[in-house]
DNA sequence: AATTATCTGGATAAGGTTATCCAGATATCG
DNA sequence: CGATATCTGGATAACCTTATCCAGATAATT
């Protein structure tokens, strides 16, 4: 359903939002989120150039959320780096079809648009949780 | 959100109920479907082996769906080329989770859960109506 | 200024999905 | 039986996503 790549973005925006708006390393972020540490680098570029977060260079540097990101959702940060491909028109290439998609088609669209109203309506805040764990064993790992 | 093998195999399929559970070739199914034939060819023969069509070799030949294939649903179809991959452990790799997932993936799970359940709740037989078509210009293109 | 920590970004590799090609098996028709 | 139509399935290529490597830029600390 979601790409590795969005899969990644979501885990280091939680990790980031539990540490309350305050910098971390690519190294902190790739470590608490179990994500490849040069792979997670690109992702995370990837967000600071939609204006997420922002890289500071450096030592002591770090990324740390932009004050756009209050209220961030799950959608937005998908969009970020792997948007959702809506369907909007015929994927047969029926330009005749216009908006009127296929039967087939609209009823793929329709699952696409739950799942799109369901991110939307979801901040990176609310699934901060001791980091990714709800219970104490997690970060016995 | 689905694999290009799975919007293949539907298309196929449902172009398949068009005719009524006749025979039709891999060349009618793709130039109806607009899928490239030889893959599309994989994708049957997948779909045979999954039991929902049966081929038949020579001249005269072609698929048609099988008995199991009536009531068939969407999830069915996609099951049998390129399963949803529902969440059951932790992405993290915290074995001690369990069923337990984080609120990240409890949510994405949730969304692909919603998607499943409107996907089993569809069959192909209700996407039929004038093949992929609700619009005459279909199948003047 | 030198050292160290860190992001930036280009190059490249590894792996999976999608697409193509084609020889072989099988069935029908004349 | 020979010709033709069709599925079967192996080999390979094209392409995209994911992953890795590493040199360079930048900032802090000593």
């Amino acid at each position: 359903m979601l790409s590795q790549t969005a899969e990644y973005a979501l885990r280091a925006m939680v990790s980031l939002a539990t540490s309350g708006g305050q910098s971390r390393t690519t190294q902190e972020l790739a470590a608490d989120a179990h994500v490849p540490l040069d792979y997670l680098s690109k992702i995370l570029n990837s967000l600071a150039k939609a204006g997420l977060i922002t890289g500071q260079r450096g030592r002591g540097g770090g990324f740390h959320p932009t004050a756009r990101a209050s209220g961030l959702t799950v959608l937005e940060v998908v969009s970020a780096v792997d948007p959702l491909k809506r369907i909007k028109t015929c994927p047969l290439g029926l330009a005749a079809h216009g908006t009127n998609l296929c039967p087939l088609h609209r009823k793929i669209d329709d699952a696409m648009q739950t799942v799109e109203v369901a991110f939307a309506g979801t901040t990176i805040e609310s699934l901060v949780g001791k980091s990714f764990c709800e219970t104490e064993e997690c970060h016995a790992v």
